[in-house]
DNA sequence: CGCATTCACTTAACATGTTAAGTATCTCGC
DNA sequence: GCGAGATACTTAACATGTTAAGTGAATGCG
């Protein structure tokens, strides 16, 4: 949609093409975003009317599977940067939906879980973020949602150690 | 490191599994959001280098194909919130990158187009952005790359029309 | 014409993304 | 053991995402 191009009706000559790039609108990182946005739009609206940020959501979720989690890794599996992550868990710490407590071999990990107003909270959340997903998967189609996981992951892979900067990474 | 379970000192039970949801790392929201990091990692550096951030990029690309547009539309075609294109635009303009004017018929539309200055910016920067884009086009396979757009269009279009919200779109 | 509504932005306020510094611990070599 | 360097976070600072409110300019209707 949207392809307008028609030229509609300002009197301008053509256009100011100066620089030859790809159309903008189908590069990879714009579909990327655009897809992503579609799928969140539909998951927005019942994290909100629960108090509750994507990025919260996304911790919790990471949080109600295992027993604790240093923040580290925790930044890692809910793929959020330090700075980000320390600011949140702030917040649901003061909200009493996570606890913290300093590891007692290391003083400088803190060790973060789930509280259980936290699995409370999440309890009411994921019937409905299910049913989303389950009519994401329903008008998409399964097997091409797993087509698409599956390409994705590839994607990921084959740039994997071609870290535009730094790369820091080592043995992992 | 993982050093996952171990179960290291803590004396508590095994784990806190409450709350059955999907492996919350194979969701569909956080494959893209993995899968676009993993591209848009490869072209921050870039940009770093010449002062801007991905969506300052968006908007020159944006802009850069036609003779001027009206913020509104241009947010759409940069995906950017309004917000957002407000405050960027005000620091391009301050950069002499972009130019703007308020509409003759209309004097609450602005205006907006490249600059001569841009276009010179944009120049500089889109040679090492093909080359990043034809990487990544190499290493994931050109057919594949093709596949991948496609299916996220028709992941975006499955999705029309479900709004999470007000879905105050109408006629477009 | 008068004025309520709608429009096209812009501001404001708060949350997050992102990079750089800062702080407290820990580790290791000497 | 002690001081340099590495670690695990946290703070700071700035840019963007996101929603709500504000502002000035068109529109429409009585």
């Amino acid at each position: 949609m949207t392809k307008k191009s028609a030229d509609p009706a300002n009197g301008h000559p053509p256009a100011a093409r100066q620089v030859p790039m790809r159309d903008f609108s189908r590069s990879l990182p714009m579909s990327l975003l655009r897809a992503r946005e579609a799928v969140m739009r539909q998951f927005r609206p019942s994290l909100r009317e629960h108090g509750l940020t994507e990025q919260q959501w996304r911790i919790l979720r990471a949080l109600a599977a295992i027993e604790a989690v240093e923040v580290t890794e925790l930044a890692r599996t809910a793929f959020l940067l330090g700075p980000s992550l320390s600011r949140i868990l702030r917040d649901l710490e003061a909200r009493n939906l996570i606890e913290r407590k300093t590891a007692k071999a290391d003083q400088r990990r803190s060790m973060v879980s789930i509280s259980k107003e936290g699995l409370k909270l999440m309890a009411s959340v994921a019937p409905t973020s299910e049913a989303i997903y389950a009519e994401i998967t329903r008008r998409f189609g399964a097997r091409k949602l797993a087509e698409l996981q599956d390409m994705l992951g590839e994607l990921e892979r084959s740039l994997a150690g071609l870290g535009g900067a730094d790369e820091t990474i080592a043995g992992e």
